[in-house]
DNA sequence: TATTAGCACTCGCAAGTGATGAGTGCTAAC
DNA sequence: GTTAGCACTCATCACTTGCGAGTGCTAATA
């Protein structure tokens, strides 16, 4: 158990160094007026604290740097919540008042906002298609042999896929094939789209299309592989300027981390409500290890809808941060949904 | 003019540079088989080739580098056309060997393709979805009061916007609707989408539906601002891997340059046929100082659809990075026409 | 007994030094 | 016209040194 004195130690240390990045030392910090204790007192703290292991040395004779532990501990315990300010407010107002109409144009928006307000980078994850319903089908040839189909999804996302058309299929074939996926898979989610219409539509179109087998070869392989959540970043850049990337083998290691959008879904946790906080190497990607991770996430309705994602280096100004994201989420689902759902 | 002499020697100096990153000297460009004189007499010629402008030192002591004149006349004079290897060739063709079903997918992987292949980094700008034309409107409603429109073009692109429907507007009112703006728009280019829409088609609408005032003022946004070019990068990080971005300042200056999409656009040639080359200063962005970029462009059928580029250092394989775009944006063209237009 | 002053010690960092080697320009000989 | 030889230049690297910020320990102090 800590005592006040190691608590409010701890405290003031983690915010120093997360202002400054520079390891902390017994001497700056009894300068400090809320540190009313001369500075071998507090070094005889430090090093109780140290021997804890909230706290480290980058060498023997060097000031204090938090552990990975102590930024836990100061996560939890000693971050007291804060209010945005109204010059904040404003800005993530922002970005709702341009009235865009496409819910990307709006998630790239709130990326963008994100990362300038806090200089790091922040990360979306678009809505996952796959858990959405199919609203309408729609197939539209563009010249003899091609065609495109187009599926609309129950939240407005729209899909779309060419494929190649048998010769010889009439218009009015194309007519009965899109009144009967219509009919047939209205209310299928994506992810279940190639099943049922393997196992349950394809007998009802072999029955009234020509050209069934050519056709079903070309339009079931575009039907296939629905798309991923979109990820959508802003301010990658915004990283690199933080002197813990100033090595550029570790920058090298972020940017090229980033590049590769199937490594990212794993800093996130599976949707989950509220704010959750993973501290260097409590994200598993080697890359990541001097970073921390904070995500939200956002809903339409009352539906999870995708993840809000800030990547900052560990010492990172986690209260700013989670005040944003708070802030930030909530709003985001609001504009979606008065979008989506009607205002 | 330059003697034979003069010319040999400014090649292989530009062709060891580009190789080694290293200044040659001229002990070095002696050894070489190619080069039967004295280090001597290659100093001599080096100062001439100095004096004209083709090369330079970094220091009074230091071996020679080429200049961006000399790059230039290199890129100019020098370069004799090669083919590509058929390893490049099996590489590249299984873009197409996938049968992907969105044409934004092809060109992604081609982007991914074209950077694995040179270890640079590849832009690829999508097609202007403006000099396209509307093949067919569509609207879907969402709920009572919102709806997504949907434009299909002749080029198989599916651009869609959420708009808010007035309260009371009846099915068979968005029936009409739709059935007008086809009628109406069918053919016409995207980029004139609205001035059409506002002085032709609006008295058309005027008259048949009801709560047009209201409609109107929230379609006519949605279909306000065409999405622009988009932008598919290949390998955002390999650039940092190359030795002239060991420099953490320049490091950050392109990745944030890249960051920055409206930038861009000024790298590109206003689309023309055949393969660019802008040499380091030519790229009138700053933080391009020390590239070259090459592009091409890709065509469907006759039409100029987007362009190619790979970002280099100024000491990049032109040689190589010429003859893969070439292949690349001819097959590209290729596979996109065969999609879009049939075999 | 808890706190603090004092002191010897540690270590990173920046500046300075000198040796090394790859390179040049010039001159004179071939 | 070409080349060997030589004095000179400059970046780089390993090495030293001094400085300063910081520590741990001990003894004095409130």
């Amino acid at each position: 158990m800590l005592t006040n004195r190691q608590l409010l130690i701890l405290q003031v240390t983690v915010d120093d160094f997360i202002q400054t990045a520079q390891p902390v030392g017994s001497r700056q910090l009894s300068k400090k007026d809320e540190v009313p204790f001369s500075p071998a007192t507090i070094r005889n703290e430090m090093a109780d604290l140290e021997e804890m292991g909230y706290l480290e040395k980058t060498h023997t004779s060097s000031g204090r740097i938090p552990s990975e532990k102590g930024y836990r501990f100061y996560v939890d315990h000693l971050l007291t919540p804060q209010l945005a300010t109204s010059d904040d407010m404003q800005q993530i107002q922002s970005v709702f008042q341009e009235r865009l109409n496409e819910t990307e144009q709006i998630i790239q928006k709130t990326a963008m906002i994100l990362s300038d307000l806090t200089s790091y980078t922040s990360i979306l994850l678009g809505p996952d298609v796959r858990k959405h319903r199919v609203k309408r089908f729609s197939i539209v040839p563009l010249t003899t042999d091609s065609a495109v189909a187009i599926i609309i999804t129950d939240s407005g996302h729209v899909e779309n896929r060419l494929f190649q058309l048998p010769q010889g299929l009439t218009a009015s074939d194309i007519e009965k094939m899109v009144n009967i996926l219509n009919e047939q898979l209205t209310g299928v989610y994506l992810h279940e789209l190639q099943r049922v219409l393997e196992k349950e539509t394809a007998a009802l179109l072999k029955q009234h299309i020509g050209r069934y087998g050519e056709l079903m070869s070309s339009f079931g392989v575009a039907m296939s592989n629905p798309q991923e959540e979109k990820v959508f970043y802003g301010g990658k850049s915004k990283l690199l300027h933080h002197p813990e990337f100033n090595d550029l083998h570790k920058a090298r290691g972020l940017i090229t981390m980033m590049d590769q959008a199937n490594q990212i879904s794993t800093l996130f946790s599976p949707n989950q409500a509220g704010i959750h906080i993973r501290i260097g190497s409590e994200n598993t990607l080697l890359e990541m290890e001097a970073c921390s991770v904070i995500t939200a996430s956002y809903t339409i309705g009352e539906e999870q809808m995708g993840s809000i994602a800030i990547i900052g280096p560990t010492r990172m100004d986690y209260r700013r941060v989670i005040t944003l994201l708070d802030v930030m989420s909530g709003d985001l689902s609001r504009e979606l949904t008065r979008i989506l759902r009607g205002s």
